[in-house]
RNA sequence: GGCCCGUUCGUCUAGGGGUGAGGACGCAAGAUUUUCAUUCUUGAAACAGGGGUUCGAUUCCCCUACGGGCUACCA
């Protein structure tokens, strides 16, 4: 399919904080098609707004990047052969191509302030700047040669906008969606380069798409309106047999009500809309990211790419290699996909459930660091991982489970325990301590044997005492099986743990 | 308002002129776990509506409804 040219796809976020599920998806998608086809993944900067730019933005996509593993260039510089990257840095660049396009009589320079254009759309409904008012209003197109001249020596602020044509139709293929058309007289005149000199996306997009040899545009589905308008300045610029194939991904929308998904949706309903933690330097809010949740990238991407996507059989468990095997552009689903965290937190379980201890301990360990524990013994902490990895859902989730393996319960479940004690049980554990000293070094099947004979020899049902012995442990109703623990936890700490709760338990 | 895109269980989706409309998440029930989670089994749950075309439409066409996006010197 992609045989003419190399395949080259870009990911081109605008450095406004934080990269949402929409913006990691469109990477991956890019990413999983040019891996697919051996071609090449430019990273570009879109910053031409900048009254949007926010300090530090460029490198936190950088880093989202990088966590994703969504870096195929060892590592996502903003450099290489089509430098600069930046758009801020371009600058200078775009202005001949839409001077050249007023030249050619495709653009037109306008002089119009805010204020009035303002002003006529508050007196015309629908007003719109285009083929059926602009003869009405203040541009190279009305006015003279010699005032258009004069306007501009006098250094007047302008704009160069398209000149739509009329009673044209705009036609083109939508790789997901097919045939798409607009009628040109419903598209308006759209700046091209703004007062300050700076193109809008609309030019910058097809400029800087045709000087990096750009083969495929993936892009959300809110950009398709706006496509008339680029394909037809590829013609104008006398670029289309060079022009991209279009990709008009579906949109991630919010779980619940309607509508695109945003960063509100996550704060108000719990859950993280940003790949990373980021925060607004300007105001300071940090807004949580699926890494600091507790998410393995894979699971992240995974989640991500089956949002929209399929293969087309059961499976939804996809490594990253298969990911780019697999993936196609036609199995891509138009219609937007309501992004459901309930099943982004099974793909998350999924791989950790999978995951290898070793890949997952350095987190623990950041995790135990966090709560201040100090660990003398490596071993120990990957048999409490590998009893408590499949409850875990988040990695996050590890110290709920497993706090007792490290330290005394805080608490203990006396509503569990305490309205069936008496004394025969109190008497149990006091032999069952003895019974522990002679113990060293069986296994957690040997250790419940014993323990169930020692009930026996007590007369007490095992199912009375093993609850009592987890809240003794534990501190509640919760954890791996008993015996492992006691295993683990070895018999010093296991009797230091029993007549500690003992008392308690009497009391 | 105008334009564009879309519509299969609550959600993500498979399918495609004749199917018992399949899977997954979630939910419910049961088994296992003498806890909880895991795991396993079972269950409830969908083709937006109306017209065509056709022997037969969920599938193809049209209309309507609904949803979404865009409608800035933002991307």
């Amino acid at each position: 399919m992609p045989d003419i040219k190399k395949v080259r796809v870009r990911f081109a976020p605008s450095p406004t904080g934080g990269l949402h599920l929409g913006g990691v998806r469109t990477v991956l998608f890019n990413y999983l098609f040019a891996r697919k086809h051996n071609g090449d993944f430019i990273l570009r900067i879109e910053d031409t707004d900048q009254s949007r730019y926010v300090e530090g933005a460029e490198q936190y996509i950088v880093d989202c990047l990088e966590w994703c593993g969504l870096n195929p260039d060892e590592s996502p510089q903003v450099g290489g052969p089509f430098a600069p990257y930046r758009q801020s840095e371009r600058k200078e660049s775009y202005r001949q191509y839409a001077e050249q396009l007023v030249k050619d009589g495709y653009a037109y320079y306008a002089f119009d302030t805010t204020e009035e254009l303002e002003a006529q759309r508050e007196q015309t409904p629908n007003f719109r700047y285009g083929h059926g008012n602009r003869q009405f209003l203040r541009n190279s197109l009305n006015l003279s040669p010699e005032e258009v001249q004069n306007l501009l020596d006098q250094g007047v602020p302008h704009v160069i906008r398209i000149k739509m044509p009329a009673d044209e139709m705009v036609n083109f293929e939508d790789l997901i969606r097919g045939h798409v058309s607009f009628d040109t007289n419903l598209v308006d005149d759209k700046v091209l380069l703004k007062a300050d000199g700076m193109p809008t996306y609309h030019l910058a997009v097809v400029v800087d798409d045709y000087l990096m040899q750009i083969s495929h545009a993936f892009r959300g589905e809110e950009w398709l309106p706006s496509a008339p308008v680029h394909i037809l300045l590829w013609e104008y610029l006398g670029w289309k047999a060079d022009m991209p194939k279009w990709v008009h991904l579906p949109l991630i929308l919010k779980p619940d009500g309607n509508g695109k998904l945003s960063k509100r949706d996550g704060d108000r309903l719990g859950f993280p809309v940003y790949a990373m933690n980021w925060k607004d330097p300007k105001t300071g809010e940090v807004t949580k990211g699926f890494r600091e949740m507790g998410y393995l990238p894979e699971a992240f991407l995974n989640m991500l790419a089956l949002l929209g996507w399929n293969d087309g059989t059961d499976q939804e468990i996809f490594s990253p290699e298969e990911l780019i095997e697999k993936f196609s552009i036609e199995r891509i689903s138009k219609a937007g996909a309501k992004f459901d965290f309930e099943k982004a937190k099974w793909f998350n379980h999924e791989y950790i459930k999978k995951a290898e201890i070793a890949d997952i301990k350095p987190q623990i360990l950041d995790i135990l660091k966090q709560r201040d524990v100090i660990l003398s013994d490596d071993e120990y902490l990957e048999k409490v991982i590998a009893l408590v990895k499949e409850r875990l859902t988040f990695l996050q989730d590890f110290w709920d489970q497993s706090s007792f393996f490290f330290e005394q319960p805080q608490e203990y479940d006396l509503n569990a325990v305490k309205p069936k004690w008496n004394e025969a049980k109190t008497a149990f554990f006091e032999s069952y301590i003895q019974a522990l000293n002679n113990q060293q070094g069986t296994s957690a099947t040997e250790q419940e044997a014993a323990f169930k004979e020692l009930a026996q020899n007590h007369e007490i049902k095992v199912g009375e005492l093993m609850l009592p012995l987890r809240v003794m442990l534990v501190g509640g109703k919760f954890g791996p099986g008993v015996f492992d623990i006691v295993n683990l936890l070895g018999t010093a700490k296991t009797i230091e743990r029993i007549q500690l709760a003992l008392k308690v338990f009497i009391a």
